[in-house]
DNA sequence: TGTACATCAGTGAACGCGCGTTCACTGATGTAC
DNA sequence: TGTACATCAGTGAACGCGCGTTCACTGATGTAC
């Protein structure tokens, strides 16, 4: 009824605050960083009481979930992107490594997040596993085009960790001061990126 | 004068508290895990005040840096062990990074302070780096010995740090439960480490 | 179409908690004479 | 060897803080009749 009286203000019910908090919570990450990630601060980010969260999340841990889900998914974006940009599979496969340690670069801490959610459950992160389209199956269907033998279920399996391995690991170290140099003898960080992938398994050219 | 008195009580001098806080630390860690590692929670576990830590250390960081320290000097007894184990320059490089991983895998918590340290500041680890004993150099003289061209600086620089990725990556990914089946298949943790290292450079047998 | 009522999605105040850090203090130690 | 005194390394109480979570509540919405 008395609507006008408070004009600027959202309506009292809004509609979609999961989403909204998920968003929030991004947009901390970018602006304060992960150790700034509290429930509050979130609730605060998005212009809302602290206990409206618990309406859409059980607790803090549910949100962090979430918040991780949606990292993922950006991630996705960017493998679509780099394999759409593409055609050879060793190109799209170097590629994705490439992208992936772009992504984590550009979002330190929203991969923080991300990843610190699967460690503490010590569970791979579903994104990188589950469907067809998947990085973990990319690879290794390349390492079989590439000459593979496709019955060494374990010998596949290894290779394709390594590569994983080697791109977590580049991704939580290319920000070490250390490596600029020979980022800008190399003309920027992404040939940087290429030129350590290119050591490790099915990263490399020529396998 | 009194010292009958309370006998169990440790002197009211401590000796060397700045260790012992450094090892309840490390304890601590061990127990109950790095979120539980508050300045006071160190101080609790050496039976001592929360006060007393500040005549050691500036802050709680300080302190933090002091068991990262203390981490990466426990890592170098495990290398020397690994080096003593073996004598072809490859068999110890490979086994350097296994044992980096073992490490990483028996004392997860430390690690994580140990690179939480690292990250934060952009900074490499020092005693990766620092003396000619070091990872880094052992890594880029394998390389050289197996053949790596070594006026080309730069791509022996690429094909250490890739090296140090998948270790990094492989330290924080091993314990996933989705390895388990690999690793029984392989007969334990460390053939897999091996098997999964056996993708990346120098770690790779031929190179 | 209008009304009664259950349900949903917010509010804001309050809870207890453990934290990092500071403070004035005091007991023990080492040094000068 | 003994004494005065500065310095060092502890104590314990207190500070303010932001946190996660709970609670009784209320405004808005949707449904049954």
């Amino acid at each position: 009824m008395r609507e006008s009286e408070v004009p600027e203000s959202r309506p009292y019910h809004h509609g979609d605050l999961r989403r909204a908090l998920v968003e929030a919570a991004c947009r901390l990450l970018e602006k304060e960083g992960a150790q700034a990630l509290s429930l509050r601060a979130v609730a605060r980010e998005a212009g809302v009481s602290p206990a409206a969260p618990y309406h859409h999340f059980k607790d803090k841990s549910e949100l962090l979930d979430a918040v991780a889900h949606e990292g993922w998914e950006k991630l996705d974006l960017a493998f679509q992107a780099a394999r759409d940009a593409h055609t050879s599979p060793p190109d799209r496969v170097r590629e994705l490594g490439v992208a992936y340690v772009c992504f984590a670069s550009q979002h330190p801490d929203l991969y923080r997040v991300m990843y610190d959610c699967s460690r503490d459950k010590a569970d791979m992160p579903a994104h990188v596993l589950e469907n067809e389209e998947s990085a973990y199956r990319r690879v290794r269907e390349v390492l079989i085009s590439a000459g593979a033998d496709p019955s060494d279920e374990i010998g596949l399996e290894l290779a394709t960790i390594a590569c994983w391995c080697a791109a977590h690991g580049l991704a939580e170290m290319t920000s070490f001061k250390q490596f600029e140099p020979l980022k800008e003898a190399l003309g920027g960080e992404e040939a940087f990126l290429r030129g350590v992938l290119a050591h490790v398994g099915v990263f490399a050219k020529g396998l």
